[in-house]
DNA sequence: AAAAAAGCTTGACCTATATCAAGAACTAAA
DNA sequence: TTTAGTTCTTGATATAGGTCAAGCTTTTTT
């Protein structure tokens, strides 16, 4: 099975390619594969890529002053997922990409990427509409982060992704979540609403 | 003086506009003022534009299931506000848009600005990149929410944004940074204690 | 198959911050 | 200038959920 299916299928829920453009586009993707636990992204140095994932599941993470995980991304197959703000300034990256599990990803470098979109139209409309689309669902998100309990954000997530839920660890979940892992085990044992 | 003149200057820090796409983009461009405490978007209906400050403050909120108010965002000259999900995904309004002053602002209608955009490659391309800085901010914000305390989320906004803190109610930011308004006069007046 | 990591659970305790209440100090309107 | 409506402050009290510690379970490595 062709590993560029399903971003191509990604790009055709918005736009769609003549051939030549698919296969300039596909000319600029770089296949990479990770171990888990490996690093994909650290800081001290350039989030160069946007990393889309074709197999496996990778998180983004942050790690405060006191030396904890602050999870901002979990993402897993036909996801995005890159250093954002270091993707786009140029600066050094200040999250961590870590492989929750051995993955296969495909990465595109910044320079490409402007490149391609300064060039052709529907590609920048493509990148256009799916950030605008990101960019949504990050304010559910802020919503969700400022107006809920810690069970109901937990439960929230459960009940939209339950296939990553049951899929990373907990620890992640509970970092990506502002809970404690001690607080999510006991939301798990006690209430078992759903 | 020439009330374009902020929102020109935002598109040309992102792209060159020939004069007829200048004039394309203005003619979409719809001037609305709006008194104190109006509502600019209301839970309901649609939120139709993407909104640009010209002069003036204008908040967006969530009210929550308890009657609880959660600012999104707090804009004033030079920024932009909408329903973001509302507008892309052509749904019912989740938040308010209340005007915090008496405001000036520009609306361009979706329709408007999906047309120009699927026209105007330099359009498209002032959006795309426009939107992926608000993105990588969005995530600079998400990390504040979930890994700071409430004082220093207080301190590191004001510090950012001094001129926002002095001109908004003190309720408005505490319900932006996630904080009860009695701890914010708490935190102001440097009392250490509850 | 052991040994070593990594991950999860449970109980006891504790603190940061919300909530409630009531009055003071602004601001806008008559 | 008085009045009514907001907004801010301060004190008392409550509590959600974090931290610590220790042991248990599952996964990974040798």
């Amino acid at each position: 099975m062709n590993i560029y299916k399903g971003i191509l299928d990604h790009v055709a829920k918005y736009v769609e390619l003549s051939d030549s453009e698919t296969e300039e586009f596909i000319s600029i993707l770089k296949t990479t594969r990770v171990k888990k636990r490996q690093f994909i992204i650290q800081p001290g140095f350039v989030s160069e890529y946007r990393n889309y994932i074709v197999e496996g599941a990778v998180r983004v993470f942050y790690l405060d002053d006191l030396g904890k995980e602050h999870t901002v991304i979990i993402a897993i197959e036909d996801w995005f997922f890159t250093d954002f703000y270091s993707y786009i300034h140029r600066t050094s990256a200040e999250y961590y990409a870590e492989a929750l599990e051995d993955s296969l990803i495909l990465q595109m470098k910044y320079e490409d990427v402007e490149e391609l979109c300064s060039r052709i139209h529907s590609l920048c409309q493509y990148f256009r509409l799916f950030t605008e689309r990101s960019m949504a669902h990050s304010y559910k998100r802020t919503i969700s982060n400022i107006s809920k309990t810690t069970e109901e954000r937990y439960w929230e997530y459960v009940n939209k992704y339950p296939q990553i839920a049951n899929r990373v660890p907990q620890y992640v979940l509970a970092s990506y979540l502002g809970i404690s892992p001690e607080s999510i085990s006991r939301i798990r044992s006690g209430n078992k609403k759903n």
